[in-house]
DNA sequence: ATCGATGCAAAGCGTTTGCAGGGGT
DNA sequence: ACCCCTGCAAACGCTTTGCATCGAT
């Protein structure tokens, strides 16, 4: 299970040069960065990066983490991942997913699934055609499955 | 189109009563946030609607406008939604639909579609299979498509 | 009379920015 | 030598909270 997340994580050698196709630097910070982000099990807010990333470099800042998450959003290999609380919470795994969201815990999990670039002519043909009269072009979509876990008991606030 | 859209808002009488329920007064400017994020085409945010509103009630404060709609998601007749930018977004529409969010602007619309029962299986077969023997079971779905309108100038930074 | 709701102002919290110092290229 | 990056602190914007007052039951 955490083999396979790691072993989905991008070596320092293609993190080094997705950085710096895009314009960045590959610093240290940013390296430890993205590993923590990598190696994570759940998505993590930048102040839960930044607690485990003092681990390995100690006199980081926080601005610093926001400012490597940033570099690594805008590189391609994390996603920052929208909430409905405060905080933003990063993502680095390469590989497609859905989320399965539970409608008893309000927990998200991930479902791994290609990704399917004709996912939308699938669902509706027409659809596509609407949005591009529109002039609006797709470059992806986000599904997210609600739903519930059988047996198990509410925990709803 | 802003037919249909009133038209999916519930009457006061349902609102009143869904707030009641809920444990909620139904004030004149619970009712005023209501309609005003019934009647939006798009999904304004908190500062957006208490501009809307000022002109309904021109003391409500910005601080009423967040309790109101903290009580309609309480409710059941709004949602709150996800963001990867600062302030939140707030939707008052009960027929199904659609996300379109624009890279560009960070805006998010509505694109009205039929529920589709089927819509999982229709996209992958196994998948529905998969989930039941998780013991997870699917009551329904989110699908945000994710793109920009072409032409437009970017406004990113 | 009670208890929640309102409006105002201030506080809170996540995030961003300005800036001086430091390091890679 | 240049320019980007870092770390610190201050600023910023969205949201929440404390509190006195108001209003409905």
């Amino acid at each position: 299970m955490i083999e396979a997340m790691i072993s989905s994580a991008l070596p320092p050698k293609e993190l080094r040069e997705a950085l710096e196709t895009a314009g960045w630097r590959c610093t240290p910070q940013r390296l430890a960065v993205y590993e923590h982000l990598a190696e994570a099990e759940h998505h993590p807010t930048a102040e839960e990066v930044y607690q485990g990333v003092k681990a390995a470099i100690p006199r980081i800042s926080l601005a610093t983490v926001y400012k490597a998450l940033e570099a690594l959003v805008a590189s391609g290999v994390a996603a920052k991942l929208t909430t409905t609380d405060g905080s933003a919470r990063y993502d680095a795994r390469r590989d497609h997913h859905y989320h399965l969201r539970c409608l008893r815990s309000g927990a998200v999990e991930d479902l791994p699934t290609p990704y399917d670039p004709d996912l939308v002519a699938k669902i509706d043909p027409a659809l596509l055609q609407q949005l591009e009269q529109k002039g609006f072009r797709v470059t992806g979509y986000r599904l997210e499955l609600v739903g519930f876990y059988e047996g198990a008991g509410a925990s709803r606030s």
